[in-house]
DNA sequence: TTCATCGGGTAAAACGCTCGACGGCGCAAG
DNA sequence: CTTGCGCCGTCGAGCGTTTTACCCGATGAA
């Protein structure tokens, strides 16, 4: 079966070439009459125009790439599934496709990232996958592509971004615990990413300078991938380090949920022994028992927001970004008042 | 900053058009000494082929599509990760990249499915998307286009497929409950997908013709979502309905989990009094406290077998293809023999 | 010496669509 | 009755590759 193209419908229709794409293209110029018409053939032979055709005739592909990052266990964090999500949403609103790359070492080694924007496969990237060693994107930098990094930033690089405003979080948290009257205080950090670094710092300044008096923080790493196991291994260690200590705060809510783990396992109560509280607001954070304080990250919106912006770039509204979106406190159960006595 | 072609390169290393095509598509007829000129000129200038052009040419699109059901924490699904990580480890080493869809009701409405494929946007599709209620996609029948649904199949419909082998599956796990004595057994079974069914019906087959005497089981559904609040949820209505049960059987580990909570709060040891099983073997099946048993399901290899089934399909090296992988029975600390005396 | 063969390169016709330039026609204004 | 202008539609020149013939010169056999 020889496959159909606008020509065969133009036939059909008795009108040129031109006015059928006209018409797929639902350019003004055409007559409703004219249109009607045409579409009516269009639809009897179901005829879908030819998408690589269109891409060299109009020099666009209308996809956009989304790269995500290599971890194994990548797609069952929630935190992933919220942005692209919202990368969908968007960018399918609009007509665009999205190609979807894994940001393996071989990934990076044959620098597909390049490529995929050089051989005009897509229009566009939205990249998800990096951390602090990424310094391959360089090569973004004086935009040669629309290019957007998603939830994360480079200090000093001039690379557009899109993320949540981390040192906000941190201040949201430490004013939350400050104001609770905790003064020992240990952060389980992530430290492979900037926008993790961020945090740290911010979170340690702020207690540092609270105005009632500053609070002694003692800081670990929770491991590369920010995971429930990593935040049970790191609460051990603040515990071994500092048992006096009467509050936990996690860089994610999955760190969090680990070190309440922890305190389960060691007959600690949350929060009546110690307090706990995490960032992002996971599905689950509000369903544990206690709930879990947080801050709450629409990733969602992340996802949303650097779609938007990408499209914003690519059709040269904006020449750059570097957007910060509002988190917000959100207080459960899982964070009181510093105990009597400690 | 004019894009670069096919036919800079041509006229900078002094050959024809043509030539330089067939030393970009390792041709054979080219000798090594031209190859080697003609590549010094594509490396110096960083030159990628238009890939519209290339599609347009070769009629190609060397993209596969790939639909994910639109669960809303369908990315927190750890299922779902090893699937695709497996079809894009593999169609990643045969020059192919990966269009991501979700099937939400609009991409359902507006027929995107066959969109994709009638404009060559992609050259073939995986679909992972399938429940019950998927009749549209009978328009895959006949095979008009190359489409393999994977890890679900449809019963009377000529729809190719790779999947596990649910039904001998069902019959490890039975086989494994049945031999340790238990015969008043609940199941939590999934009723939203062919293969839950499947699965279901051969469960209940094979304790109904246990030769050492038949199992009396009592099933519920487990939810559509395949979760762990699901799980939970079900094992209290089961529990209700008959406290003397000995053995839960959940369709996954996700609501096997929750089943395993369900007794924790209820003050019910595992397997002592109850023993609960699981089917999946996800990765927090084995660090769960007593680990799970549970029935090994290889998505990382339905994966890879979907994608390498659907290449042969595309390039008529099969015609059609209905695959079921093996499982393996995964005995872990949650089973144990009947309780005496009861 | 002649001629078939072969390795290695080239010319040029697709591939199926977009879009800017162009033009015919009818109608209102001059 | 011209002229000008808008509205609708058409012409046709690309877009950047692939790929099928075809060509040419060297080589070896007859």
């Amino acid at each position: 079966m020889k496959r159909r193209t606008i020509k065969d419908i133009a036939k059909e229709s008795g009108f040129s070439l031109s006015t059928v794409s006209l018409v797929l293209n639902n350019h003004p110029r055409i007559s409703q009459a004219t249109r009607d018409r045409v579409m009516e053939v269009v639809r009897k032979y179901d005829f879908h125009p030819n998408s690589a055709a269109r891409g060299l005739a109009s020099k666009s592909s209308r996809t956009l790439s989304v790269v995500i990052p290599n971890l194994s266990r990548v797609f069952s964090d929630i935190y992933l599934g919220e942005i692209i999500s919202g990368i969908y949403e968007r960018a399918t609103s609009q007509g665009y496709k999205i190609l979807l790359d894994i940001a393996t070492a071989q990934f990076i080694a044959s620098q597909e990232y390049t490529k995929l924007l050089a051989s005009r496969r897509a229009d566009g990237m939205l990249f998800i996958a990096s951390d602090i060693h990424a310094d391959y994107l360089h090569v973004f930098e004086g935009a040669p592509y629309p290019f957007i990094l998603v939830n994360h930033l480079f200090p000093g690089k001039r690379l557009n971004y899109v993320a949540v405003d981390y040192a906000s979080s941190a201040r949201l948290a430490a004013e939350h615990l400050l104001g609770l009257g905790h003064r020992r205080i240990g952060l389980i950090a992530g430290t492979n990413t900037h926008t993790g670094l961020i945090f740290r710092d911010e979170f340690l300044r702020a207690c540092r300078e609270w105005p009632a008096g500053a609070a002694d923080v003692t800081w670990v790493d929770g491991g590369d991938e920010w995971s429930q196991r990593g935040g049970y291994a790191a609460t051990a260690k603040l515990m071994g380090l500092r048992p006096d200590l009467t509050a936990i705060m996690a860089a994610n809510d999955r760190m969090a949920l680990g070190a309440m783990r922890w305190m389960v396992d060691h007959h600690l109560e949350v929060p009546e022994d110690v307090s706990v509280m995490g960032v992002d607001d996971i599905q689950i954070a509000a369903y544990v028992n206690p709930g879990l304080s947080t801050v709450r990250h629409d990733l969602y919106q992340v996802g949303i927001e650097s779609c938007n912006r990408l499209l914003q770039l690519m059709n040269g509204e904006i020449k750059e970004c570097s957007d910060l979106l509002p988190t917000s406190l959100v207080v459960r159960g899982s964070t009181g008042r510093v105990p009597a006595g400690k």
